[in-house]
RNA sequence: GCCCGAGUAGCUCAGUGGCUAGAGCAGCUGUCUUGUAAACAGCAGGUCGUGGGUUCGAUCCCCACCUCGGGCUCCA
């Protein structure tokens, strides 16, 4: 790959790993969340609202609510209409409807908008926590202006939790000022799944464990005493006295942009009657009693507006949700996380380790770890040679002059390790393989007949990765990866694309995987290299790649790196967590550094396109994504022990052992443990250790020639001939389930 | 890199400014001869992450370093 841009460790093309950190342990997706279109319905929390759509009609004295029927959705179940019909009350649609979202349009008397849910129900008006009013998400409270289109927004939905959670970081942000004095507070946004606060604490203070506790009880005192948020609007001078003592407060009201915050001079504040004032754009839920189903998690360092020239702030992250029952749910999920957590199963099943005296970020292969990986790597071969790959190696080190001409050295040198002075040349560790694949391309005349080529390596590279980064298997600074470089004439790329993507999806297939989305990433506006009909050309190549395949995607416009467009593929693993894994990147700029040609059919010479792409991205990283979406048990054709033999008593082993050999002779990897501690024993460690199957053989079955078959997951069957038992085992390990 | 937290036997964890630092599991040695997730007994195993400092005395307090974990992106 080529590093281009400063980010290009993290952009990703097939030498930049994924740049995902895991999910955190707390189980939420350890992918780097990525651009994703806002799901519908689903209103990102913003914190100022556009002012109150003038209403001539704010009548506090009208009582009357007329709605007819909103003329537009219709369920999607029964294809009814939302409402009835004209002057009759707005009903609550089925209670099928997930969202609960009443659609209305208010005419003639003009009341709030927690009336309007009111009118229609009881359990609307307990579950609503904001109004949609003409697109724009208000607090209940607000008046209802005449004509209005609102929709009441309840718990259980996206933009409920939202609206709650981001309540909840604000009563958050109240009980640590009651129990810090002098605390300074910066932001507080709904994030997936919870919330967070950022405080600064008098004298440099820091939260900890304990004192979660003691604000996690005020909260909920807080919530107990049912404040109503109460919104004010003031202009800026207004808005900056109150928050004299607040500088991150002030800098928010100076420094956001004009248009969006304070666009005619407004200001908004949330006021609750516990005598705390919050700038925020809201909506909030009417009062802190809606709130209650809500955990804090943990402290952590940020820097204020992520630039880490700027002050660390103590952040506090929670969860948040509309039920005891949800928020239980997800504390469940998060345990289940942890559980799969690849560096705990890769310990507990004697995968790999991570000795200090290696260096941080660098692991070793035990057998058993190093069985599974030998296992993908021989699938990824044997793929790549019958996908028309040409196998190469390189070296781990180059001198710089290699580097110097890729452009590492200029771009890239702060994530490569510092060189190696011998006989008067530095020589560096290679943090990428493509240069040295341009220069098995340039190696001879390449005439377009040879084209489309494609070389394939398991190459290690070793990247300084910042310390504080690392992340077991996922993140870390040597590595393998599966990288290939496809160099072919402008008119072969589409096919190569199409091909190529459908090559990819099917190896990840073959790994368990069979979900996938991809992100499409175009040409950045400012700051890019090669010409329009180049990008015009392979960014088409890989849309009508996506699209032959049906492949859901989303496009991050201007996300590519300024050397070419590119796909990144994710998958969904067991729990349903989304893992970015594989990448095709097109780039018109390596070859022009390495001055690159083939003679075309004109005889002139020409300029290649190189494609740089990695299904797994990194091994390492792979195996870490597989052992947690298998929870560490190995379908059969990866499991470093498919077989374990056990015999009932010591003078079952002689049958036993013939049982191993037979099968290690058609290739199945099998062992025996010896009948020297009880067989219940041995059968709960064959388990712990998440064996496909385990194969007791007693008196019986001497006899017979026959075993009894205890798979993983399933029921115990006894007396199956050797042979059929050798079939069902042939059949998995072929079907890779 | 920065902030917070952690580091005691292979693993999971107790424990203490003052005698030779404990347990379970794993390991080893015996005994047991077992039909589907934990037989019994014994033995061995630790420079309490590393290096400095304070102290009569440090695994414990202080400092530095190393390693690990969480976070530093989703912008009141």
């Amino acid at each position: 790959m080529w590093p281009g841009t400063p980010d290009a460790a993290t952009t990703g093309c097939c030498c930049a790993r994924s740049p995902t950190r895991s999910c955190s342990k707390s189980g939420d997706c350890r992918a780097r969340p990525t651009a994703t279109p806002t799901p519908a319905g689903n209103v990102p929390a913003r914190h100022f609202l556009p002012r109150r759509p003038a209403s001539p009609i704010n009548r506090p004295g009208a009582r009357r609510l007329t709605c007819w029927a909103q003329t537009g959705p219709e369920c999607r179940r029964c294809g009814s209409r939302l409402c009835g019909d004209d002057n009759v009350r707005t009903q609550p649609h089925h209670q099928h409807l997930a969202s609960r979202r009443i659609a209305a349009r208010v005419a003639g008397g003009v009341d709030t908008a927690a009336d309007l849910a009111a009118s229609i129900g009881r359990r609307l008006a307990a579950d609503a926590v904001v109004a949609v009013v003409n697109g724009a998400e208000s607090d209940l409270g607000i008046a209802l202006p005449d004509g209005a289109t609102v929709s009441i927004v309840t718990v259980g939905t996206d933009a409920g939790r939202e609206v709650l959670r981001h309540s909840t970081s604000h009563v958050l942000a109240q009980a640590v000022l009651e129990l810090f004095p002098g605390a300074k507070f910066a932001i507080g946004p709904a994030i997936e799944n919870g919330f967070y606060y950022d405080f600064e604490l008098p004298d440099g203070a820091t939260f900890h464990a304990d004192d979660l506790e003691r604000i996690e009880a005020t909260m909920r005192r807080i919530m107990d005493a049912d404040q109503a948020f109460v919104r004010e609007e003031c202009d800026v001078a207004t808005g900056l006295g109150v928050f004299a003592d607040q500088p991150y407060k002030r800098e928010i009201i100076e420094r956001v942009d004009a248009s969006e915050v304070v666009g005619d001079g407004t200001v908004s504040l949330y006021r609750n009657d516990g005598g705390f004032v919050d700038l925020c754009r809201g909506p909030h839920v009417p009062s802190t009693g809606k709130l209650g189903n809500f955990a804090l998690q943990k402290v952590a360092g940020a820097y204020w507006r992520g630039d880490e020239k700027r002050p660390m702030l103590q952040r506090i992250y929670g969860t948040a949700w509309e039920s005891p029952k949800a928020l239980a749910e997800h504390l469940e999920r998060l345990a289940e996380a942890e559980l799969r957590d690849h560096r705990k199963l890769a310990a507990e099943l004697d995968l790999l380790s991570f000795p200090e005296e290696l260096g941080a970020g660098l692991a070793v292969w035990h057998p058993k770890g190093a069985m599974v990986r030998k296992l993908m790597e021989d699938y990824s071969r044997t793929r790549h040679e019958q996908g028309g790959y040409d196998f190469v190696y390189s070296p781990h080190v180059a001198k710089s002059v290699l580097w110097e001409t890729s452009g590492h050295l200029d771009f890239y040198a702060d994530g490569m390790y510092p060189p190696m002075e011998i006989e008067g040349a530095s020589y560096y560790p290679k943090p990428m393989n493509c240069p040295f694949h341009m220069m098995v391309f340039k190696s001879s005349t390449r005439s377009y007949r040879d084209l489309p080529q494609r070389l394939f390596e398991l190459g290690t590279v070793y990247r300084y990765e910042r310390s504080g980064t690392l992340h077991g298997l996922l993140r870390i600074r040597g590595f393998t990866q599966d990288d290939a470089h496809i160099f072919c004439t402008p008119d072969q790329v589409v096919d190569e694309v199409v091909s190529l993507l459908g090559f990819v999806l099917s190896v990840l297939r073959a790994f368990g995987f069979d979900e996938f989305t991809a992100s499409l990433s175009t040409r950045p506006p400012e700051k890019s290299v090669g010409s329009d009909e180049d990008w015009g050309l392979a960014t088409d190549a890989l849309r009508n790649a996506l699209e032959r395949e049906g492949l859901a995607y989303d496009i991050d416009e201007g996300g590519g790196a300024f050397y070419g467009p590119k796909i990144d593929v994710k998958v969904r693993d067991a729990i349903g967590r989304h893992w970015q894994l594989s990448t095709i990147q097109a780039d018109f700029q390596l070859p022009q550094r390495f001055d690159l040609q083939y003679v075309g059919a004109d005889g002139a010479r020409h300029r290649p396109i190189v494609i740089h792409r990695a299904l797994f991205g990194s091994v390492e990283r792979f195996f870490g994504v597989l052992l947690e979406h298998f929870a560490g048990a190995f379908p059969a054709w990866l499991a470093p022990v498919q077989v374990r033999v056990l015999g009932v008593r010591n003078d079952h082993d002689t049958y036993a052992e013939r049982l191993v050999d037979r099968l290690a002779a058609e290739g199945y990897r099998a062992d025996w443990v010896r009948a020297e501690e009880p067989l219940g024993n041995r059968i709960r460690r064959a388990k712990l250790d998440k064996l496909p199957y385990v194969l007791v053989v007693g008196d019986d079955d001497v006899a017979n020639g026959t075993v009894g078959v205890n798979p993983r997951g399933g029921n115990v069957e006894r007396d199956v001939s050797v042979d059929d038992f050798v079939a069902r085992l042939a059949a998995a390990v072929e079907s890779h389930v």
